[in-house]
RNA sequence: GCGCCAGUAGCUCAGCAGGAUAGAGCAACUGCCUUCUAAGCAGUAGGUCGGGGGUUCGAAUCCCUCCUGGCGUGCCA
């Protein structure tokens, strides 16, 4: 269904016409002035110029046009040139009725769905998860569930680390702790084991170790990059040893990923780009794009219209080895073939920025993918501390997903048991479903590409701008529709008999323009806005308003179905946003 | 040096396709629970929108310039 701002807004480009200012910007749009009224109108002013007349007649003469319109209360025009609506009650109430019909709420999908190829997540195996990865994790998961709602085929790939020069010094650790393991024995042709022969807490302390090993011990560092080197060569041993280290990363990435309700669609890596590599490399090859500089092979990149110095995109090092750009382009190339997207969208720290205009550049060069496939980097910010540098642990180190979601369910169990209202074998997963809010809704809120203060404290409190004070809203709207006697389905939405009914209902009237402008930029931080300007409306109509003890039946029912709509709305959104609400808390 | 991003209330942030009196939350202070979850609602106080120019009837918003901070700037990812 249509935009209700559009919808006025037709309405004054007929009254601008009749009036004799065709050409006037008729659009309308909401008001800065809730005092004055709820929509407002400045194409008078600018018209003024256009017809040479006093912009306050062009006003009054439009107003008039729009007297006995059904869908205003008032049209008023005022000095030096404003026009102020309000809106019929009736024409709101139907309004929402009809979002209310729709099980989208009225909100329309893209007429031609596009292939999007979201890249987010990005951890690399065999190191925890930790508070870095968290902001790609939720913000992707977020535009693709917004990316997906709006009809699109939304491919989420985690695009794992696994293939660098971490498996080389992993292997050669693993060599000088179990010597004796068949992996290591070049005459050994059997089968081997199906258990790998570490866990994850084991792995997780043996990649650190050698990666600090390998800085002081040269001897050690050589045999770790020549185990990198034949592990890429494809000998067996290391192949099967690799795919232990990669079975059991994985595994607890899942479990933690589950934890965050994030869920990926393919668990591609680095590694299964890399039968792409030869064929992307014959390409720029062919096109006669890369040179040999100072021993490596580039591609210049470089463009007279660009104000900045940009390097050329290095794809093979002077050693010989690939690197992360050699990763994307042939990751590139492999989504082309496996998916024929009309998008690729990365969504990493904003400090890989550079890398991906190189990549990008050299995709087009090479015509990898064809010129209408978009590729689109979205950088975000990072996430401090309250002295806002990047967030540590209180030791100084760095905080592990786990552990930092673990902190926030401890906080929110203790609170919600002092005022318990679920039952003990509940407590545990409401605990969750809070403590997710708040993360989720914390840095969601926050404009993605800027750097924010991760601060438990606020984002777990109940008050405020926060994931949990949403929930609460939530919750209670449920409580009173569950004490409701008739069928909240058949209640019917009467115009409204306050000005908190009324504000709700023209907060909720806005849904789709916070999804739609919140889906063509990609920001999930617009439905944080909108959602909370809702729950705010929403708490206030809750307290002025008695709903169950409303005595006519057909008021009652009309505020059960603003009540209904309004829970609808709210957790379209968050479900959006990537979290849920529970019955009760 | 060059480039990108940011600078709005004590703190954390919105607003930035120019529009009427710059908005929230937190913190402070004051009210409102025998009535649907007070985890709520209402109110008070708090701002040279980093500085300076310019464009405009009108600038936090557009342009120029300066200051401050963060990040990036060829063989890490």
């Amino acid at each position: 269904m249509d935009q209700l701002a559009d919808l006025i807004s037709r309405q004054l480009a007929g009254a601008f016409e009749r009036a004799g200012y065709g050409d006037a910007d008729a659009r309308a749009t909401l008001s800065n002035r809730p005092d004055l009224c709820e929509y407002q109108c400045n194409g008078a002013l600018p018209a003024a110029k256009l017809y040479h007349k006093a912009p306050i007649q062009i006003a009054q003469a439009v107003a008039a046009e729009l007297s006995g319109c059904e869908l205003f209360e008032s049209v008023e025009a005022v000095n030096p040139g404003f026009l102020n609506m309000k809106l019929s009650g009736a024409f709101l109430a139907q309004y929402l009725t009809e979002m209310a019909q729709s099980d989208r709420l009225g909100v329309p999908q893209e007429e031609t769905p596009k292939t999007i190829v979201l890249d987010y997540g990005g951890p690399n195996v065999a190191k925890p998860l930790h508070i870095g990865h968290l902001r790609s994790a939720i913000i992707g998961e977020s535009v693709k569930r917004i990316d997906r709602w709006f009809g699109n085929h939304v491919i989420g790939d985690i695009h794992l680390g696994d293939w660098g020069l971490q498996m080389g010094l992993i292997i050669a650790q693993l060599q000088d702790d179990q010597p004796e393991l068949p992996y290591f024995d070049d005459s050994f042709t059997g089968g081997y084991p199906e258990t790998a022969p570490f866990t994850i807490s084991e792995l997780e302390k043996i990649y650190p170790a050698a990666s600090a090993r390998s800085k002081e011990d040269e001897a050690f560092a050589a045999r770790a990059h020549d185990a990198t080197y034949q592990l890429q060569s494809g000998k067996r041993g290391y192949r099967a040893l690799w795919r232990h280290i990669l079975n059991v990363s994985v595994a607890d990435m899942k479990r933690n990923y589950e934890k965050l309700d994030v869920h990926f669609d393919v668990w591609l890596g680095e590694s299964d780009a890399q039968p792409y590599i030869p064929k992307m490399l014959k390409l720029v090859e062919e096109k006669h794009l890369a040179v040999r500089s100072e021993g490596a092979l580039v591609v210049p990149v470089q463009e007279d219209t660009d104000t900045k110095d940009i390097p050329p995109c290095i794809l093979v090092k002077s050693d010989g080895a690939t690197l992360y750009a050699t990763t994307d382009l042939a990751t590139i190339l492999q989504r082309e073939e496996d998916f024929r997207p009309d998008r690729i969208f990365y969504l990493t720290d904003k400090r890989q920025n550079l890398h991906f205009e190189q990549v990008f550049r050299v995709a087009r060069k090479a015509k990898l993918v064809p010129n209408t496939t978009e590729l689109q980097h979205v950088g975000f910010g990072t996430m401090n501390g309250k002295d806002g540098k990047p967030f540590k642990t209180r030791a100084g180190g760095v905080m592990r997903l786990e552990t930092l979601i673990a902190e926030i369910t401890d906080f929110i169990r203790e609170k919600i048991t002092e005022n318990q209202t679920v039952s003990d074998d509940e407590l545990e997963k409401t605990a969750g479903m809070i403590a997710l809010a708040a993360l989720k809704y914390g840095d969601l809120s926050n404009l993605a590409t800027k750097d924010y203060v991760f601060d438990l404290d606020r984002f777990a409190s109940f008050e405020g701008n926060t994931g949990p004070y949403i929930l609460y809203t939530i919750v209670r709207i449920k409580s009173i529709l569950a004490k409701y006697d008739g069928d909240v389905a058949a209640a019917k939405l009467l115009a409204p008999t306050s000005q908190e009914q009324k504000d709700l209902m023209l907060v909720l009237s806005r849904l789709q323009d916070s999804l739609l402008a919140a889906y063509r930029d990609s920001l999930p931080n617009v439905i944080c806005a909108y959602i909370y300007e809702l729950a705010g409306a929403a708490n206030k109509f809750y307290h002025d308003v008695r709903i169950i003890s409303e005595p006519d039946p057909a008021q009652k029912a009309s505020y059960v179905a603003l009540m209904d709509l309004t829970r609808r709305a709210l957790e379209t959104c968050i479900d959006l946003l990537g979290f849920s609400a529970p019955d009760k808390m």
